[in-house]
DNA sequence: CACAAACGTGTGTGCGCACACAAAGTTGCT
DNA sequence: AGCAACTTTGTGTGCGCACACACGTTTGTG
């Protein structure tokens, strides 16, 4: 005979109480004597007690009301499929009838003003819980502080302010990231050579994402190709409309020897299309399954991306304060994704 | 004024009608007159009736009986990878108070008979659903062609008998898997060179699998690199502790400007083991996420690993069909996992 | 035309839990 | 002792759905 799944009402029996009673205990409500407080804790400590949480949720699931600040989806094809990542969160909610309200607020990433501003927003409105990208360091510690401090759940995704006391932070880790682009672009090519890094329209003191990542791909370099007498530069490019854009990137284009091209964002298609045109071979590799990239991958200009998965980031995202606040799960803090390697091969074995 | 979701009650307030009638209408379960039939048809094809899965299941979830066919955990690394998903998969259902036993089936992978044998007693014992690995071809035809014609349902994972009409396939495309070897193995290396194609402890011809990884590996070949010299040779190993085992890879090693080896199954160890007695540098590809390929991917003696995350793919198996049996979500047919690549530098992004 | 069978429809119950509220028991104080 | 104020305990209700069952209506048959 198997022991079917326990119930509350199965443990009041085995205690000799009522179910009121041992609801109390399992949620710590107080309003208890000690004599049955212990009875009830007793049988809990031999069985093995997992609430149904089907049952949970079907009684309680209030309104709950979430905020996802991240960047605006326009703005660069790579939050496009963050956002689609919240929305296919939110949809999976809903299957469960759970009114759980997820808000965007969205910033201009290269708007350090834009962001502290939309998180003031965000701040106000008291949510029950935050999904945040927090791309400007010195803007976020104080809003992180705050939400802390408002016991105000939330998570971190895709960049990471250690200090933070967040639920959990979701992302990759961007120092060995940057060394999986020094490994992948190294390999084969034994002897000397120059490799560039690149950061492509960005904000550089901002950003402490992207110099993760170059000090990563540099300590490759140092660590595991030292005898190697590799020349490594890095770059930062204006943005693809200005004019120095072009200017630099051929003279960069001109280093002798060069190897390799890492660019450290979803900008490596602005490469791929100068290379082309001037009909020049040298390994080059990004980020991010966006179409140019994808494209270029394809034709051969491009080597590699590291898949970073927002998509994945976001629904997960949203289902671990979901977890937290309707199932009190408590998540991992720390959820780094693996840093996946996308060639023109197993490219469509990522398509979904 | 928010739309909250909509119940059965408030879609038989819509149409005029009672619950029951809703409920017969929506299960097609008959009895309803066709003037009642219509007046609740024409609700449903306005709004977007979405049930509340969780009170679906709470009221209902019956005792389900699944069988898992997989080769027996102990006879591979591999194996013990994909039993350990059925037991995540298992303890996920358990949070729903969902009462689904998942009984395991195991055979010897190097024993048709075995696999017949078991097969036969998964078949007898009725399941509600069966989540089966069919290695072998000609063995898994009849017993697959069996389920479909009394109507149990069955996911088939890792190997595809294309013809048999299971609910989906979860797995990988080997063809392109064998592409993406070969990409990985030519890459850098210009110029013409060999590379080496091994079936390691393996029965080859009632292996598909191993079979497809083949064309792939050489359609590549074929397709991107052809106006280079390459020789491509495939090789077929004993066990390891045959005495012929170290005789014949001997000699495949002494193949002139050999420039990378690939290993189609998990044992690609046992060849870096020999290379690291021999001191020779030969690029080397396999797969699989086992403790001792791990290794010699750490030392650098395996550069590629491609990982068939066969732990997610017996999870997600056994996920499937609780969703098909009690929320009726037919599952896409098809349903083609990433062909992960695998470094000393991302590996440890993919520990869990 | 009466009465049974077939059909159509509405209501009731339980799934396991959370939470509200009523009932019972205890204590303190005059 | 008597009563208020508090503490402890038990019971009831609803979440949305599936399904059983009872009631009401139509149809068929002698």
């Amino acid at each position: 005979m198997k022991q079917k799944n326990i119930r509350i009402k199965d443990i009041a029996a085995m205690a000799g109480v009522s179910e009121g009673t041992v609801d109390r205990v399992i949620h710590k409500r107080g309003k208890v004597s000690s004599d049955a407080a212990d009875k009830v804790n007793k049988v809990l400590a031999e069985i093995e007690y997992t609430p149904n949480l089907l049952a949970r949720t079907l009684g309680t699931a209030r309104n709950y009301r979430l905020i996802a600040v991240i960047p605006h989806p326009e703005s660069d094809p790579y939050w496009k499929q963050s956002f689609e990542g919240l929305e296919q969160g939110e949809a999976e909610l809903a299957q469960f009838g759970i009114t759980m309200s997820v808000e965007r607020f969205f910033y201009d990433p290269t708007k350090k003003e834009s962001f502290q501003q939309v998180t003031l927003k965000a701040f106000h409105s008291k949510p029950d819980g935050i999904l945040v990208a927090p791309l400007f360091y010195y803007a976020s510690v104080p809003f992180l502080k705050e939400l802390s401090e408002s016991k105000i759940p939330f998570i971190q995704f895709n960049t990471r302010i250690e200090q933070a006391k967040s639920l959990s932070f979701i992302g990759q880790d961007l120092f060995q990231s940057g060394r999986l682009a020094a490994e992948l672009i190294s390999l084969g090519n034994a002897g000397n050579g120059s490799y560039i890094l690149l950061h492509v329209e960005e904000d550089l003191p901002n950003s402490i994402h992207l110099l993760e990542k170059e000090k990563g791909f540099k300590n490759y370099f140092e660590t595991e190709l030292a005898p190697q007498p590799n020349h490594i530069k890095s770059y930062t490019l204006p943005d693809s409309t200005h004019v120095l854009f072009e200017k630099e990137l051929q003279s960069i284009l001109r280093t002798p020897n060069l190897k390799g091209i890492y660019v450290t964002n979803s900008k490596a298609y602005l490469i791929a299309t100068y290379l082309e045109k001037e009909k020049q071979q040298v390994r080059l590799i990004g980020y991010d399954l966006v179409e140019e990239n994808i494209n270029y991958l394809r034709k051969g200009m491009i080597q590699f991306i590291i898949h970073q998965n927002p998509k994945r980031q976001a629904k997960l995202g949203i289902r671990t304060l979901v977890n937290y606040l309707l199932f009190d799960k408590k998540p991992t803090a720390l959820n780094l994704f693996p840093l996946e390697v996308i060639t023109k091969t197993n490219l469509d074995s990522y398509q979904i």
